[in-house]
DNA sequence: ACCTGAACACCGTTCAAGT
DNA sequence: ACCTGAACACCGTTCAAGT
């Protein structure tokens, strides 16, 4: 039976989410699927037309948001973030792929495209939603790459077995920083103050 | 007369910024030195190491702050990130060797080790100035990496006239965000807030 | 329509052997 | 000490030719 472009991208997924990228060489995936490598050129452009599908899949399991309910619309920005965070981590590079595929193909990512309406509706302008959405991206991949690439370098699975989550923790607190950044601190509710020691000099 | 290792990272950094990463092979760089690719690994562990000397190179000509004067802190910090940008922004995809080198030896880069003193200068607790200082890099080089990925898309040189350095603006902007989240909005210095257009909801 | 076989023009790294 | 020559094990992409 005929191979497909689905295959492809499953196949694909599989090799980059236990080896990396790598590991993931089109003549790698051609090997994987019993063709050969030119095979892959009747259904994939290039493999940077490919990483785009990947990078699809990837986030394809994520829920278009429920916007114009009641839930804060604040809170529905870092819900995402939360959501596209937990999505990446197990899979090894994904920041990269994702961002790869954003500067491609911008708009076949629809996640990152919802992302810029939640901020909106959180009353932030239209000239500026982009940008914003820019800065938390930057914020997601950077946190996300800098805990796989540390996760590499010491065995896998030692995790510390008492703080577990410590720089989900850093990344949510990141989240806050710019979200007061970009709406204001609203009194009684100083997000990014909660966790203060030491006196701010 | 023998080749030395500054004579390598010279021949890199050019490579580099007149024709990006992707032709920053060690066989292209062997082939500029008029030795043999074997040559290079008498001189270099091997391409990161590489690597990690280019980043450093291409930062080289970042000032030490003067701290303890009376430069406002937040200025500080603030120029520094501009000083960061100016650097990087002609030569191509140095925010990707920049980052990389960062990630394998973090304490090769000494300007990024600056700026998170001047982040305790400004206010910020020790146990968040780490997190605080990556939120400002992956701004810094998101923001690199979007011009010059924009800029290689259209024809070199091909800049609109009138708008020279709009997302100069938008990088400006995002740092004055990350910096009000971080600190706190005094009041008359609202500096996110400052070309508001639309109302905000 | 879909795939094979084979080629083209590359990579990073190693290492015996030369000088 | 410093470099050559040559190899090892790879890359992405193209394309005539087959079925």
């Amino acid at each position: 039976m005929a191979l497909t472009r689905e295959q492809l991208v499953d196949a694909a997924v599989g090799i980059l989410s236990e080896f990396g990228l790598a590991d993931l060489s089109m003549r790698r995936l051609a090997r994987e699927l019993d063709v050969q490598v030119g095979a892959l050129y009747w259904h994939v452009k290039s493999k940077q037309d490919l990483l785009v599908d990947v990078a699809a899949r990837l986030l394809g399991s994520i829920h278009p948001p429920v916007r114009g309910t009641d839930t804060e619309p604040r809170a529905a920005v870092a819900g995402m973030l939360t959501e596209l965070r937990t999505v990446l981590l197990p899979v090894p590079d994904s920041a990269e792929v994702v961002q790869l595929a954003q500067t491609m193909q911008p708009a076949a990512i629809q996640p990152l495209t919802w992302l810029r309406d939640l901020l909106e509706d959180a009353g932030i302008s239209a000239e500026r939603s982009g940008w914003a959405r820019h800065l938390l991206l930057n914020h997601l991949f950077g946190s996300v790459t800098v805990h796989q690439d540390r996760g590499s370098l010491q065995a896998v699975g030692s995790e510390a077995p008492g703080a577990p989550a410590l720089d989900a923790d850093a990344f949510a607190w990141g989240v806050e920083v710019v979200l007061d950044g970009l709406l204001g601190v609203r009194p009684g509710r100083a997000s990014a103050e909660r966790p203060r020691i030491g006196p701010p000099v």
